[in-house]
DNA sequence: CATGGGATTGACT
DNA sequence: GTCAATCCCATGC
């Protein structure tokens, strides 16, 4: 089972947060969503404050398809496109927690700790084995799918802080983290190094 | 057609 | 903390 189309056709900043505890899954890998951030085209760290040109196009599409892009040159970074057609939005997936497939994901990604092989946009892709070939397929019915909340994570809290490696509107809190997941990225929002740290 | 800038990561000081 | 690797595409001449 899958999250509907309805899932996704929200304002962004309410599908971002959603998206804490549902399951990423692409083949034999899987995992659990602790992480995301929210993109936008009314603000200018969004690729969509460009407007409509070839790179863009899917994050204009219609909600719940993947927006897949590279970045520096090397990496993969998994987005799921929000909002209705017309609106340049999107969640940027940026850390789980793996499922399925681990020893898989170890061996696509040299690293041997869980918490080495998802923590990171770039990680999570090449652990789950996503690359720029699924840019532009649907999440409702493609090869990558998303599904509802996990039950161990059915009462995941949230915590919002300043979004990641961008240069403009750095000060908005569209950064959304699972309270006391380790397979967070760095930096770790205060709120959850205090909830690591007391755990430890 | 040339240039420049990244929604990152891992290695190193 | 610094830094380079390396691909895609938007922009401007």
């Amino acid at each position: 089972m899958r999250l509907s189309a309805d899932f996704y056709d929200r304002p962004v900043l309410e599908v971002a947060p959603d998206l804490l505890g549902c399951v990423v899954r692409h083949g034999e890998t899987s995992g659990v969503i602790v992480e995301t951030e929210a993109y936008h085209l009314s603000e200018p760290a969004c690729h969509a404050y460009v407007g409509l040109t070839g790179r863009t196009a899917p994050l204009f599409g219609p909600p719940g398809r993947a927006y897949v892009y590279r970045s520096y040159g090397i990496h993969a970074l998994l987005n799921a496109v929000c909002e209705r057609e017309g609106v340049g939005a999107a969640v940027l997936i940026r850390a789980l927690e793996p499922l399925d497939g681990v020893e898989l994901m170890r061996r696509r990604r040299g690293a041997e700790r869980e918490a080495d092989l998802c923590s990171g946009p770039g990680k999570l892709s090449q652990a789950l084995g996503i690359e720029l070939d699924l840019n532009d397929t649907s999440l409702l019915d493609g090869p990558v799918a998303i599904e509802p909340r996990h039950p161990d994570w059915r009462d995941v809290r949230c915590v919002a802080g300043e979004r990641i490696g961008i240069t403009k509107a750095v000060d908005l809190e569209w950064r959304f983290c699972a309270l006391g997941s380790r397979s967070v990225s760095r930096p770790w929002p205060a709120e959850l190094r205090e909830a690591l740290v007391s755990r430890a």
